[in-house]
DNA sequence: CGGCGTGGTTCGGTGAACGAACCGAGCAAC
DNA sequence: GTTGCTCGGTTCGTTCACCGAACCACGCCG
């Protein structure tokens, strides 16, 4: 949201919790994580973002405890969302489904369905089938009939594809 | 969320979502709406914000669609939530719960409640009592545990008392 | 050992947020 | 009828974050 991180003089919930997601960038930075993008260099092509100003919020992330950051590989790291980050997807999918409903005059441009029913939970959150609300790890993604084929990097081309949401994507090989 | 709202790269509705709520001091803004304050000066009071800010983001609320602007005597203006801000509830509920989970450690600072059932809803918002997810206008909110006595303008004041969401608070009346 | 991919850092410029001051329309009391 | 108050702003100069572009170090690969 903001830049200017502080809202010292808030004494609410909300204000803290903006004050760790609310800087430009870093809700975009956790859909990302949460649609299996793990790299600097893959966040860094699907959101044409600054790479000092990824650094930076990639940072703050890890630091609020919202990303952890793991070498996989001597000198290269992947970044994966913590329980802390994980636990936001229920906000994530609001403000994801209240742009669907109000600012995707074509319909919903993604689709999210219980891996275990098949079917597509509503804007609550909630599968049809069963019920219940799917947490991050039990839900696929799917394109939705305004599904956009305007960004052609190659993040964008796997994620375009349905797969499990927290399940890393392989842009590079297969 | 942040200042420069041009996400233009991303074709996302999060990222539509963003362009209009992802500025700083907007959802503080909105979350001020839900809970009745109305008036410029009220919330520049509660908010500690710059009134050119301030001035920015009523501005840019209202050409989106999330507020309306209407005057209530000559010269005085009020500003409500539209249909659009009011769905988007779902969102700011759960990023407040988000917090209250993870950044309130002595508990709670609001609850939550049912009006017509009695019952603080949980964090999914869910009524335990019928099971639904009441929408902001059967709330209320109550003090938690952990509620604030930190700041004392008068708007805290007055929204320090239980009360209905979107019911417009009179700090300077009775 | 030369080139490439990854994961950054550095730098100068632009623009937003900030606090403080100023402003004008209504209203109310004196 | 003028002084003073409140409401709802606007203006101004400073500070600070974001931005794109360039640079850089490490490890691997042929």
């Amino acid at each position: 949201m903001a830049l200017g991180k502080d809202y010292a003089g808030q004494d609410c919930s909300l204000a803290r919790a903006l004050e760790d997601v609310g800087e430009r960038w870093t809700l975009l930075v956790l859909r990302d994580c949460f649609f299996g993008v793990r790299r600097f260099t893959d966040l860094q092509a699907h959101l044409d973002i600054s790479r000092a100003v990824l650094t930076a919020r990639l940072a703050d992330l890890v630091a609020a405890g919202l990303l952890e950051r793991r070498e996989y590989r001597p000198g290269r790291h992947e970044y994966l969302l913590t329980e802390q980050g994980r636990a936001l997807w229920p906000a994530v999918f609001a403000l994801v489904q209240w742009g669907e409903r109000f600012r995707a005059p074509n319909g919903p441009r993604r689709l999210f369905v219980h891996a275990t029913c098949g079917a597509t939970v509503d804007p609550t959150g909630a599968c049809p089938g069963c019920g219940a609300h799917p947490g991050p790890e039990d839900l696929e993604i799917h394109p939705g009939p305004a599904a956009s084929t305007r960004r052609d990097d190659a993040v964008s081309l796997v994620l375009r594809a349905p797969h499990r949401l927290l399940e890393p994507i392989t842009p590079g090989a297969g």
